[in-house]
DNA sequence: TTGAAAGCGCTAACAT
DNA sequence: ATGTTAGCGCTTTCAA
């Protein structure tokens, strides 16, 4: 920059000017900065700027996902990316897989350089480690979870009332003996969506069986064995909610593979790519990650010109997506089933 | 640090070869410096120290894709950061959706922040724009598609050859009205595919029917109407090769809608999820997301740390996945058809 | 093993 | 409209 300056036979301060678009510099005098830093192909040097810029901010937020790798988390990832491209704000992401002390280093490594904001998917355990960079006054906001012992703004989706919604159905098909696949109780959607169930069978005056709440499910592979055996038991269900979307797979792979897709009903929390061209196409509560992400940014750069205000929560609706799965009726009911 | 100093009695130096787990530094002292940075709750500012760190590292790299909110772009975010974090290296990522203006704002905007490294999914115009920041030192890492006008690290899958031993698989079952359907042309790997499309049909001596090779399709919708509008001519194809993702799910859904999906053959190339649940099940050519990522990002900070050899192409192979669509026989033949 | 001084390249505050 | 000076919080260099 000094560099530019000179060859410009300008001071410092007004390439700064110039390069940083910033008012109060006359047209020509731009014009002739402009052309030496093409001249050197000067660019700057944000991390130089970032050292002493107002506010001490560094145009980066970090964004912590459970897996990049996840339909779900990416929509979230781009809608977010959508918002902060157009403030000139780059976005650092990771992956917790879950695991809260790998979500800390990701923080810290992320704090550590110094982001303006903090978009958080939680683990669930504790983020009370937050409060200081909370107070230090970098706006933190959480998605799809809330975070714990801290206060937020927070963004996630309607998950009791989408679980209880899709349960209602169920049960409006003619369903008692509905089984609950979760996945694990660490997370809280997981929870939030067992909590619909039990509401939407107690709305119904339909005693849960605990033999059919399944938990701690994560994968695929994990929902599939779940579900076979579940299945394979002499008294089985006649429906079954999946509360995520690869358990929602691999139950769907299990009632193939039993040869029981057209006879059991199932509906599951989180659409998916092709579940309408499955057989049968899946019934799903669909949620919106997009909105999600773009709220979430929304938020948490809302805060970064006026924090003065409580922290907010937001939930996103979810949509029932009838497709098929979701609307099979369970066998004629002999006695009480 | 300052303060960290004072508390522990020590010079600000001692503090930061703590922090930092540099050598030299007496137990004693190091505990005493350890207890009084936990005492004022001090974190490190990795910004201030990028602006004097040898070689000028920021321990951070930039990833430019497609689309974050892409599975087969996801999946090498995924292996890129996992290879990072190992080293305590942050991601930027960011999607360009194709546009090269996208693609340099991004890479500028990582490049003053003075990211140590750059992984680009090119758009395929011209990358001479990076020959500077190339000779100033910055690895560049060119990920699915190669960059245009400089010579740099590459990773790509076999594109010719995974397309034509798609297409040769189709022949062997006896197809030769072959079409081909394929990406947006300034995609370097959609015309490689279709490079790989017209091998394999001079190799079984058919010559290529113009009218059955279509380009320039991006996305589900397009991919379905081209199809459509093939299927319903008088003279269709016994098979197609749909040479990306979403085209191939868009001419699945075509098939389906004409009720021809037993009757018309189809390979795709890249996986998808859920493709060996549909009916008929979809044969493909397997990419390997994971490992194009993390050959990436491996080759990336070999580079930092050894810069002076040639640049190396790494091709990582494909692989068919035989699952029923791409095994239908054409009609019996009359004449030459 | 430890510390003092210099300075990274920029922006803020304050001249002019 | 433009320039000057100080200093951001660290790491480097070099001396003790």
């Amino acid at each position: 920059m000094r560099d530019v300056a000179a060859l410009a036979g300008v001071g410092i301060k007004t390439v700064s000017r110039v390069v940083n678009g910033e008012p109060g510099v006359a047209p020509a005098t731009a014009e002739r900065v402009s052309r030496a830093a093409q001249e050197l192909s000067f660019q700057v040097d944000m991390v130089a700027g970032n050292l002493r810029r107002t506010g001490r901010r560094t145009r980066s937020i970090g964004l912590v996902l459970a897996s990049v790798d996840n339909p779900f988390a990416a929509a979230i990832h781009r809608a977010v990316e959508d918002v902060a491209e157009a403030r000139g704000v780059a976005v650092f992401s990771a992956s917790t897989d879950e695991h809260p002390d790998r979500e800390r280093a990701l923080v810290e490594a992320f704090t550590s350089r110094r982001v303006d904001g903090l978009i958080l998917t939680s683990t669930g355990v504790d983020q009370r480690y937050l409060l200081r960079e909370l107070e230090a006054g970098t706006p933190i906001v959480a998605i799809d979870r809330p975070a714990v012992g801290i206060d937020v703004d927070t963004v996630v989706a309607d998950n009791v009332e989408g679980a209880r919604h899709a349960v209602e159905h169920l049960v409006g098909s003619g369903h008692r003996r509905i089984a609950f696949m979760g996945d694990l109780a660490t997370i809280a959607t997981a929870v939030q969506r067992l909590e619909g169930f039990r509401q939407a069978m107690a709305g119904a005056d339909i005693p849960v069986d605990e033999s059919l709440v399944v938990e701690d499910l994560h994968d695929e592979e994990s929902a599939f064995k779940a579900a076979m055996e579940l299945l394979m038991r002499s008294v089985r269900p006649t429906a079954i909610f999946a509360s995520q979307n690869l358990i929602t797979i691999g139950v769907f792979r299990a009632l193939r593979t039993l040869g029981v897709h057209h006879s059991i009903a199932l509906v599951g929390f989180d659409d998916f790519s092709l579940a309408d061209l499955l057989d049968p196409p899946v019934t799903v509560v669909a949620q919106d990650p997009f909105a999600i992400g773009r709220a979430a940014a929304e938020r948490l750069f809302g805060r970064m010109t006026d924090g003065a205000f409580p922290p907010q929560r937001i939930v996103v609706p979810t949509r029932l997506v009838v497709r098929g799965s979701g609307e099979i009726r369970p066998p004629v009911a002999r006695g009480n089933g």
